[in-house]
DNA sequence: TTCATTTCTTAATGTAGCTTAATTTTTCGC
DNA sequence: GCGAAAAATTAAGCTACATTAAGAAATGAA
């Protein structure tokens, strides 16, 4: 998977044979470890596609404490789709927690996409009913699972990432303080 | 706001001039509050467009305690979409929570339309990334704000469902107990 | 390698929200 | 309109997780 064509496509590109076309409207960048891509608060938010490397979503509240949204590993798609709609700016904070390859896009290029290949909104279909899907899960975890059940749960589902994430991440993640992970895993490990 | 397709179509149906066309595969039936039309478990899942009256998804976790996943009044669109994928079987209960009309749809019928007209996923995929905005806007409150927090937000963006339905279901729905939102409320009008 | 900084662990104390239970209020079928 | 059932309130005790704090371990720059 080394472009967001691929993700996207499906048959629309064997149909189209435009491939080259709109890869080379597509620019890749590389970021380091540490680089904020976006900032709350942010007017014109993009779309990033992973290639290799890892970003991460986060949001940080009115006390300062940070709230990691999502993980973005290869293949993935990470982006504030919310500041698309009523006119509002950023809410999530995009950084890069190892140096990654990275193909950049404006929301603005998805509504081209949509309009002169509309195959490719069949697919973009797809990926957002997995990702509704996704967060339906991830609602449902938080309202009805303990916080060892959401670890676990995070292990299983995504156990290539929980070795490459600082814990205190992951906390932020479950939604609980890196303390009380640290608690958690002392159980887990104790039985 | 009458039928999927005038949500769904935007342009396409101007450019189609099929409405009446699909109108006429599309079944609307009507259902009794208290009726429930989808068990976790089912396993096919439909999706449901609410022409009036209000229905209701919600799962039941393994202690026996129900959690409202949303709720779809006029206008809105209900459905399992995660029972989609990985070939699971449903995982919300979608009950009736005033006498309702409503279309009612497999999810095959969404696949068909996608072929034959290309612009609905386009719509689709609109509506899509509204949804995911909502449930993004839900993660992070779950995550981060107070329970009393969430029930203000909660009035504010849903006031008119807020008087449909009873309090326990909006407790549900906010990740409490009735109790504790009983006693929010308490001091909320005491202030 | 060394020192500084960040992350992780452990433990004490605090608190939001849960559980249980009893009482009041509302809803609804007859 | 009456009575039963469901929903909402209130309050006491409990628990999961937060907060605070202090020390240990890991990371990273010079």
């Amino acid at each position: 998977m080394n472009s967001i064509l691929q993700l996207f496509a499906g048959k629309a590109i064997a149909e189209h044979n435009s491939f080259a076309e709109l890869q080379n409207k597509i620019q890749t960048k590389r970021f380091l470890k540490g680089e904020i891509l976006q900032y709350q608060g942010d007017r014109l938010a993009n779309a990033y596609f992973v290639k290799s490397g890892l970003l991460r979503s986060y949001v940080i509240d009115k006390k300062g404490k940070e709230h990691t949204f999502m993980f973005a590993p290869e293949g993935w798609i990470i982006s504030d789709i919310s500041s698309q709609f009523s006119d509002e700016t950023s809410n999530l904070m995009i950084d890069v927690l190892e140096n990654s390859e990275v193909e950049v896009f404006s929301i603005q290029f998805f509504s081209n996409i949509f309009h002169h290949y509309p195959e490719f909104s069949q697919e973009s279909a797809l990926i957002l009913m997995k990702r509704v899907a996704t967060l339906q899960k991830r609602v449902i975890m938080l309202m009805s699972a303990t916080a060892a059940e959401r670890y676990e749960h995070f292990l299983q589902t995504y156990p290539n990432i929980a070795q490459r994430v600082p814990q205190k991440m992951i906390a932020s993640y479950l939604g609980i303080t890196p303390e009380a992970l640290s608690t958690i895993r002392g159980n887990l490990f104790k039985k």
